[in-house]
DNA sequence: GCCGTCGCATTTTTT
DNA sequence: ATGCGACGGC
């Protein structure tokens, strides 16, 4: 019978389930009507027909419902709407794992894409856990990953010329700046960063300078001119930035039919994570691809979209069945992470969004906790409050410090936060500062290396050719530049002809005679070894290693570290020629892994520690206690993001995946008055605090009395009591007239003793502790 | 060519 | 407040 070849069977669940209702168990009832001739009576729960096959039991028996009815879905075209903590990826996986086996598709009929490197390291891994084997032939990867990918290997259909270098923002701004100092802009009026802005803000919505109506505005105009200049500099140069790998690979597929015939073959299966973040380019990409996949799952979440500002198109996903009529739509609501209390507050949060799919997360477990919300008086208080819970929760409640998230909505909040932790000894992690491959030594390193590349890379040359400092000043460079622009070739071709016909100064000319040699020698007696031997030779004859090892203080020593750090990279690096590909040499591989995997944000440091970062970078993370830091009017939601359309709810949306970053506990924290830029500001309470039912929130007024254990650094208002009385500085107190209030100053003692004391609703108010009935809380 | 000083801006970040 | 970038003096 049907069921004894596995697949047989499980065509047959496909086609059952396609054609019942929704609401009605499905597979019990294709148990009973369609296999029940062939089966024992006892087969009719789902699960142990499922269990006849081993293979398919550990693909679908640990999911929910939902989970379930992803992962099994037929052909066609899936939205998978994945709440926080819904077990996304898990769903993903899963999916592949039954196209594979129960579709019948072959690895390489399978497309993954990702977004961040290390969702595409997650989803590899997992796929190969599932699937007990490493799934060859699988395209897992970011957009920028498989474009580069498919660029490398049809270079020339893209216009490319072979053996092409990738430029980091880095890079692409110095270009900018060349190309607009050539275009005789003044930096000042033209911010070169805002003309890389506008370039990437172009290209990440499929714009060419051509495209370009400047219908009279002079900032179009200009920005298109700078924009084809710097099309023209990169074309010079063999390089394309991070947007121009995913516009050009738009370009080649669209432009060339049979190409996107053998890929729209090839890819039968294709399955997109975090679809809301998608842009205009990746989106009409996607399309191309998939135009007649047999199946299409994207997975995202409109209410956790929080890049529109760099391109996202929350439309992207909320519109996808405009573009695939055929879609059907799954919600996974259910939430594995939170407890109750945080899901009902992130919901209601999330509910004063217009425009929402529409999605309410649930879960089994108990309410938990309520969330706690503490008003500091300023920055200084409420990192000092911070501090204390979290030493308590290490003491008290045995959390781990990893377990434990700081998150803010910018970056300079950070350094209030920063010394409370150091000055209670607690060891923590600032995620988002520089990524190991931008940094300055290591840039510099990387610079030799490309030289060894290739000759012509010109931003190489400028980052090293005086570096460490070997004469070459920059009127020097200037000339190089001038004749490079006339000659229309690279700095290199220009130092060599300037040289040779020794166009220049002596002192320069030797200078430069210097460098070239160098260059030339490094490659001689590098050419042969491996890449990390290669990689050391470089630091060490380049001078590089000196120089910053004469650096003082503790910056040199970590740089030379660094240094290290990277022949240790090097030596990692292995790099996976797949299938097709043809091979890369191992220095331009490694090269293009700085530049898409600029590694982790911090040398992975392995004590145990809290986490602090920004909101924006919590996505996709979680923790047993979240702090929220900064719930204030004009920063959170901020002041900046306030004007276009759209900017409040997605400021929203970032408040939501805060609230859902908490497994536990959760809390709520701003400060009445916030030193910003030197400048003190007094900001009202975020207005998100109030979207969250008051139910759920328990307000921590001022720190209980005698629980300050440390650091008196701000806490003048802590920790001295009122003499005779129950009251202290800084405590919450309760007034039967004007409500929950917090002891601010006192002054004289006994039967005499008046007390200052500040109500939200009131302001504050000086009160005979004799006549006032004030409670403490 | 290097170092110091002044002025200015200052949301969020990946590839 | 602070850091970075441009400019000017040694």
């Amino acid at each position: 019978m049907f069921f004894s070849p596995r697949r047989g069977l499980l065509l047959r669940l496909q086609t059952i389930k396609q054609i019942t209702t929704p609401g009605i168990a499905p597979l019990v009832w294709l148990a009973e009507t369609a296999l029940s001739p062939a089966l024992p009576s006892y087969c009719l729960d789902y699960r142990q027909l499922i269990l006849m096959n081993d293979d398919i039991s550990s693909l679908l028996n640990d999911l929910n419902d939902a989970q379930r009815e992803a992962v099994a879905a037929p052909l066609g075209q899936q939205r998978v709407l994945a709440g926080a903590g819904s077990g996304k990826t898990r769903v993903l996986v899963h999916r592949i794992a039954w196209l594979c086996q129960v579709e019948n598709a072959g690895a390489h009929n399978i497309l993954a894409v990702t977004f961040t490197n290390k969702a595409a390291a997650e989803m590899r891994e997992r796929i190969s856990q599932l699937l007990g084997r490493s799934p060859q032939g699988m395209w897992v990867g970011t957009f920028h990953g498989l474009a580069h990918r498919l660029l490398r290997a049809h270079w020339q259909e893209a216009g490319l010329q072979d053996g092409f270098a990738i430029l980091d923002s880095d890079d692409q701004l110095r270009i900018v700046k060349r190309v607009m100092a050539d275009l005789g802009l003044d930096d000042k009026r033209w911010p070169p960063r805002q003309a890389q802005w506008f370039i990437n803000g172009q290209k990440d919505e499929g714009l060419r300078p051509r495209h370009i109506q400047p219908a009279g505005d002079l900032f179009l105009t200009t920005m298109a001119q700078v924009y084809a200049a710097y099309e023209d500099a990169c074309r010079r140069q063999n390089a394309v930035d991070f947007g121009e790998l995913l516009l050009r690979t738009l370009e080649l597929l669209r432009d060339n039919a049979s190409l996107l015939e053998h890929y729209q073959r090839r890819f039968r299966h294709i399955l997109v994570d975090e679809f809301q973040d998608t842009n205009a380019v990746q989106y009409a990409w996607l399309r191309l691809l998939a135009a007649s996949a047999s199946s299409l799952m994207i997975v995202g979440d409109d209410d956790q979209s929080i890049y529109g500002w760099r391109g996202a198109r929350i439309e992207n996903i909320q519109q996808f069945n405009l573009d695939f009529p055929q879609t059907q739509t799954i919600r996974l609501e259910q939430n594995y992470r939170s407890t109750a209390t945080i899901l009902k507050a992130a919901n209601a949060l999330i509910s004063n969004n217009s425009e929402r799919l529409g999605k309410n997360l649930w879960t089994d477990d108990p309410d938990g906790e309520p969330i706690r919300f503490y008003q500091a008086f300023n920055e200084q208080d409420e990192a000092r409050y911070i501090v204390e819970v979290i030493e308590q929760a290490l003491r008290q409640d045995g959390y781990r410090r990893q377990d434990i998230a700081i998150l803010y909505r910018s970056n300079a909040q950070s350094r209030a936060l920063e010394e409370a932790l150091l000055r209670a000894s607690i060891p923590y992690r600032i995620h988002g500062g520089q990524r190991f491959f931008e940094r300055l030594e290591i840039r510099n390193a990387l610079g030799y290396l490309r030289l060894l590349r290739s000759r012509h890379d010109d931003g190489a040359i400028e980052r090293i050719i005086n570096v460490p400092p070997r004469g070459i000043g920059e009127k020097t460079v200037a000339h190089l530049r001038e004749y490079a622009r006339e000659h229309q070739c690279s700095l290199w071709t220009a130092m060599q002809q300037l040289v040779g016909q020794r166009l220049l100064n002596g002192r320069a000319c030797n200078a430069l005679q210097a460098f070239m040699l160098l260059i030339e020698q490094l490659e001689i007696a590098t050419e042969e070894l491996p890449l990390h031997q290669r990689t050391r030779h470089i630091i060490e004859h380049s001078g590089l290693l000196t120089y910053h090892k004469e650096e003082k203080g503790e910056k040199g020593q970590s740089r030379v570290e660094n240094l290290e750090e990277l022949v240790t990279a090097a030596q990692a690096f292995s790099y996976q020629q797949e299938e097709g590909e043809e091979l890369l040499p191992p220095l331009v591989a490694f090269l293009d892994h700085a530049v898409l995997e600029a590694g982790e944000t911090q040398a992975e440091q392995h004590e145990d520690s809290v986490q602090l970062m920004t909101l924006h970078s919590a996505k996709g993370l979680e923790f047993p206690l979240v702090f929220m830091a900064g719930m204030e009017e004009g920063l959170f939601p901020h002041k900046m993001s306030m004007d276009g359309a759209g900017g409040l709810e997605e400021e929203r949306r970032l408040a939501y995946v805060g609230i859902t970053r908490a497994m536990q506990q959760l809390y709520l924290t701003c400060a009445e008055s916030r030193r910003l830029h030197g400048q003190e500001n007094y900001n009202p309470q975020s207005r998100f605090i109030r979207e969250i039912p008051s139910e759920l929130v328990h307000s921590v007024r001022m720190q209980q009395s005698g629980t300050s254990s440390h650091g008196s650094g701000s806490s003048l208002f802590h920790g001295s009591s009122v003499p005779d009385t129950p009251f202290t500085l800084g405590q919450a107190v309760s007034h039967p007239v004007f409500g929950e209030g917090v002891v601010l100053n006192f002054e004289g003692a006994g039967a005499q003793a008046r007390v200052q004391v500040h109500f939200s609703g009131e302001g504050s108010k000086w009160l005979m502790l004799s006549f006032a009935k004030l409670e403490p809380l």
